[in-house]
DNA sequence: TACTGTGAATCCATTCACAGCT
DNA sequence: AGCTGTGAATGGATTCACAGTA
């Protein structure tokens, strides 16, 4: 039972490094566009910059794959499509399943991009009764109950989490008991599966949480800049309810003061603490 | 005019390395989740099992932050919130747009976990003037005349992209102009920005064929190993549908030759290469 | 001439292992 | 005794820069 990994630790499937792997469905993406507009070759150079990547290290991650292109000319572009959907085992199809048709349940279902590239939405699936058989995405919803049926009927190996986080931990394994092997998961909980089951996650305010990280430092200069150098090692007291300011003094006090000033603030204040709401959040001291 | 970069290059902020600065949000949750059970304390150990790391990885990701724990007990919970909090930004309230209210835009609007994270949905745009006016998630829906109104009014500078491919790059030239500087793109485009501006992504797609290349050798080691292994540096004729079967000869062709006969397998079969439906793909031999 | 393919150099991230503190 | 904090070691990923080739 390992603990939710993100992929498999750092065995390099065939030798093919992992950070290239993740970059090769842009180059596909890349390339289908040019392919639509009858393009027959592309440069590294051209074919990068339409990826959004350097052409160093396009050309690094196309030499794990083989020698695809020609010198002096460039790489052919219908012949890279298909290498790359090769690599990428999207010449065959995949059934996926997708469990929880919520809002974001729904939008999966509806999401045009996966059939598109090899997937096929198998079955949709939901715990609530009164959702069951409505027709989605021209697909009936079904009930969990059917799950296990379900994946093996249609030999199911790839499935899709957009449930709430309390009950993702029980349709992961009950996914994994009936043969799935990979699992998207949308549910912002950490998932633990046993050795042989991949688990990507995607979370929606994480990344909105790193912009907020790079954006606070980009306005965060002007005032912000001094507290948050003096306050090093131990906290900028109460931002935003500037309450003492003792800021300027260049920290001169033992960590261990400091430290405990900015926890009695904290447990005084306790604004916002809830994941989902209103949280009670009451600490024994 | 930078080609759209995932994030500021490699510029550590403030020296928090960029894969620290990425997992603080997972630590959040999870420290979160304790402080909803109060729980007055974790060591690293308990910590990292929950976020779904290692506790090395843990203790150093904590190290750039300061030293917040006590040795020989671990993390007080509710200091650390606050602290991860500040570091993230997210003790202020981050006022975001979504533009682009088709499936995918109405289950970010309706995403709790935004608006538990001190983010904001400020309001929702979208070009189709037959949409707006309708309320979604409590919102009323506004057209995209009123971006650069809405953006400057509501002082936003996240700015979230749920539009069709076609339609990003405009919107984004569009934000930024009006003043927001990171991006959240979920359109399978890549977004060309001005210095300064931040862009992070998400595929769902591109996550599914991440798994599907793992799935691939998994199952893989029956039918294909051989295929794959022999075809080395040219590609395995074609797969799914054997014309040739000429895979057993252990390459001693010329990979020139190898690399025509696949080129014109392609040409002829030119199955699914269409990125979003039916395609021509009419290729100039 | 204009490009690819790739060793070598560099940079970043992870892990180890233990000194240091409570 | 039990845990954090961190230098040092390792391993991956990116970039450089150029030899090789159509």
């Amino acid at each position: 039972m390992a603990t939710g990994r993100t992929h498999r630790p750092a065995s390099r499937s065939r030798g093919i490094p992992e950070a290239t792997v993740a970059r090769l469905p842009l180059y596909l993406r890349a390339l289908t566009a040019l392919s639509e507009r009858s393009v027959p070759t592309v440069s590294s150079e051209e074919l990068a910059a339409a990826a959004g990547v350097n052409s160093a290290k396009l050309r690094k991650d196309f030499s794990y794959l083989g020698s695809y292109g020609t010198r002096g000319v460039g790489y052919d572009v219908e012949y890279l499509v298909y290498q790359i959907s090769r690599e990428l085992g999207l010449t065959q199809d995949w059934p996926v399943v997708i469990v929880g048709i919520g809002n974001l349940g729904h939008a999966l279902a509806n999401y045009g991009g996966f059939a598109s590239r090899g997937f096929r939405v198998a079955a949709l699936i939901d715990a609530d009764p009164s959702a069951t058989g409505k027709i989605t995405a021209g697909l009936p919803v079904r009930h969990t109950d059917e799950l296990e049926t379900i994946i093996r009927e249609n030999q199911v190996s790839i499935g899709v989490i957009a449930t709430p986080a309390g009950a993702a931990q029980e349709v992961c394994e009950r996914l994994v008991a009936a043969g799935v092997t990979s699992i998207l998961n949308f549910a912002p909980t950490v998932l633990s599966v046993p050795d042989g089951v991949d688990v990507r996650k995607v979370d929606l305010s994480i990344e909105l949480q790193i912009l907020a990280f790079h954006e606070q430092r980009k306005s965060g200069e002007e005032a912000l800049a001094a507290a948050a150098e003096a306050a090093d090692a131990d906290g900028p007291g109460t931002r935003g309810k500037p309450e003492k300011s003792q800021k300027a003094t260049p920290l001169a006090a033992p960590a261990k003061a400091a430290k405990a000033a900015v926890k009695a603030a904290v447990a005084r204040k306790t604004g916002r603490s809830g994941p989902d709401g209103e949280v009670p959040a009451v600490m024994p001291a």
